[in-house]
DNA sequence: TACGATAGAGAACGACCGTTCTCAACGTCA
DNA sequence: TGACGTTGAGAACGGTCGTTCTCTATCGTA
């Protein structure tokens, strides 16, 4: 048998496999990339893909699961790198306004999925909601600490700015998020003087 | 000739095809449905659709812009009905909130198109932008007369309770969104008392 | 060195899609 | 009435896609 492919191999295809598939199903789209432009990304032969998820709808779930841990571990990393509860809210539109300057932004990965498959994948569908979910919760403990009485409106100026942000190809949404943000916070507790 | 497809037809065929593929594409998606599809819904034959747009790219086009005349109509229609120019701000997120318990939302049709062929479709996007853009000037228009230093946070919160309340099916964004718009308003200009 | 299990490369398969073409049917006008 | 021009129905075409299969090369083992 020839290098019958260990564990420690799988991995690594695993890893590039998902980072081909994220660069590739972000930039233009999931129904838009045909597995063959995957295999040829990836460098993996398509036996192997297909060995490591059985259909291309898997290989969706797993890439927009993986992109969800690294996406929201960098902008809680960011976020938490300021102490001020107030000011660590406002961190928030900060990174967004890094994220929106990147060359290479299209807006949110999910919500883009959400509008291609979501009546048809009910588990894309199901990865979309969690994202969501998740998202939601964590700008929710972030907020519960500064008085706001509610994160919803964080949350929502959060997901306009995201997606004005993506179709207008212009970043300023994260500045216009981030006002209102600070006109909430002095309207819900002003600071003294 | 039988019936040589006077101007009057050409009219109706025109809006039956308009109202069958704006219906099919957005409850399943654009890639998702086929002409085919949209022959069978429509009643016409395929040759009178590519008479009428000689792509299905053309067809996509003119039915966003068809929903996008409908669409924003009703929306005015319906806020421009409150007199008071703080109510009526408030009035847009009355009817956004009635537009996310209709039982085939979906979210914003523009929105899942950019999702779909942002990308690929130079003139697809280029209605998408000009629909958003329009929108936007709709929401500046009425936030003006109010005293709120800027639209912008108006907006972004429209744009993200669009967006959550079609990814999670909750309607509650709408709510959460005029509190939030509420608020803004006092802060702007405290009412008297 | 001979064997056998497995891997990689890519052809093949079946389905579908946007678009065009064929052809019989029909209404209109000479 | 007969010929023509246009129509509708749907087959056909060329292309693509997800997935599977074939075939050959390769490597560890005996």
């Amino acid at each position: 048998m020839p290098a019958p492919v260990t564990e420690e191999q799988s991995r690594l295809d695993r890893h590039a496999l998902l980072d081909a598939a994220e660069r590739l199903f972000y930039a233009r789209g999931i129904q838009a990339v045909g597995m063959d432009e995957v295999r040829a990304a990836s460098g993996l032969p398509l036996k192997r893909i297909y060995r490591l998820f059985a259909t291309k709808e898997d290989l969706v779930v797993a890439m927009l699961r993986n992109r969800d841990q690294r996406w929201r571990g960098n902008l809680a990393a960011y976020v938490e790198g300021t102490a001020d509860p107030r000011e660590r809210v406002l961190a928030i539109f900060d990174w967004l306004a890094r994220w929106f300057a990147e060359p290479d932004f299209r807006g949110c990965a999910w919500t883009n999925a959400f509008g291609e498959l979501g009546t048809s994948s009910e588990p894309v569908l199901a990865e979309v909601r969690s994202h969501k979910r998740a998202f939601h919760d964590q700008i929710a403990a972030w907020v519960r600490p500064t008085g706001i009485p509610s994160a919803e409106p964080v949350h929502l100026l959060a997901e306009g700015a995201i997606v004005t942000a993506a179709i207008t190809g212009d970043p300023a949404p994260a500045r216009h998020a981030r006002t209102a943000v600070a006109t909430l916070l002095e309207a819900a507790a002003p600071e003294p003087g």
